[in-house]
DNA sequence: TTGCATATTTGTAATGATTACATTTGTATT
DNA sequence: AATACAAATGTAATCATTACAAATATGCAA
């Protein structure tokens, strides 16, 4: 899963959003790695290559990247803002150890609460927090 | 559901805290509002009350609450770290045009992802977020 | 190609929530 | 009352995010 400059160039043009040097990197990062990275996390990384990568492009960036439906916010934890490129419907598992994000595929339709009946629900998100399978195995020895 | 001074010290007493007039006015808020404060929200209500009541002492003491199982956090949004005195299982609905919370009873444990089948799950969080339907028929009327 | 309009990026300062920490106040016990 | 301990307070520090103005890059018309 490592699309080419090409594919991601594609991808932004896609949702009308102009290919810079800067916004194809921030978007190859978040599509490669899938690691659901804060705004620090990225920067840290990308400033390696582009050392004049400004913290608040990363923030305009991935500003535009939400508005535009490219990437969504994952927040399960207080301060800290996660951003995650794929936008289909899944969940996420935090892992209190390690402080992995693990995605899973769930049906969230299948909950349909009658509380919310007259309600328009745009977005569904469902995270659950514990102890991932390395960290267990880890603990066992 | 207004409950008294006295159950609201022995609810305190049952989790092993002592019931100082703060954290009995804190508690009070919490389960008789019902409506997911930020830590300012709860401040700027009791100060009326308290005008000595730090911040300080708001923070300090939702997270005695939390760590004693007493309150939970709810993190929907990113920038706003919301607490809530009902620790039963149940999800939350945002309204993007008032920002009201609402409850709502959903059936978590139907989901069970498979690829977390060797995991310790200690926690699960369903956030919807819409328009609510006071808002809804706001729009229309 | 040059010059201009516009979009994008950058750096710095401001904001706002949360935490750290030292001091003060309250409570219980002797 | 004196002491010890717990809780509350006020202030300063921290840290993520945003605001804003200046610098740079890009696209296009002359
Ligand atoms: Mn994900
Ligand atoms: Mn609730
Ligand atoms: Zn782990
Ligand atoms: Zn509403």
């Amino acid at each position: 899963m490592t699309p080419s400059v090409e594919e991601i160039s594609e991808h932004l043009l896609k949702h009308n959003i102009k290919p810079s040097y800067q916004r194809i990197k921030i978007l190859e990062y978040l599509v490669t790695k899938r690691n659901h990275p804060t705004a620090d996390e990225i920067h840290k990384e990308l400033v390696k290559e582009i050392p004049s990568l400004s913290k608040t492009t990363i923030y305009n960036t991935l500003k535009t990247f939400i508005e535009t439906n490219l990437a969504r916010v994952i927040t399960i934890e207080e301060n800290e803002t996660r951003y995650d490129a794929d936008i289909s419907d899944h969940g996420h598992f935090k892992c209190d150890e390690c402080g992995s994000i693990y995605d899973f595929r769930v049906n969230i339709d299948i909950l349909e609460p009658d509380e919310l009946e007259s309600f328009k629900i745009n977005e569904k998100n469902v995270y659950y927090s514990g102890i991932c399978k390395k960290c267990i195995s880890k603990e066992e020895g």
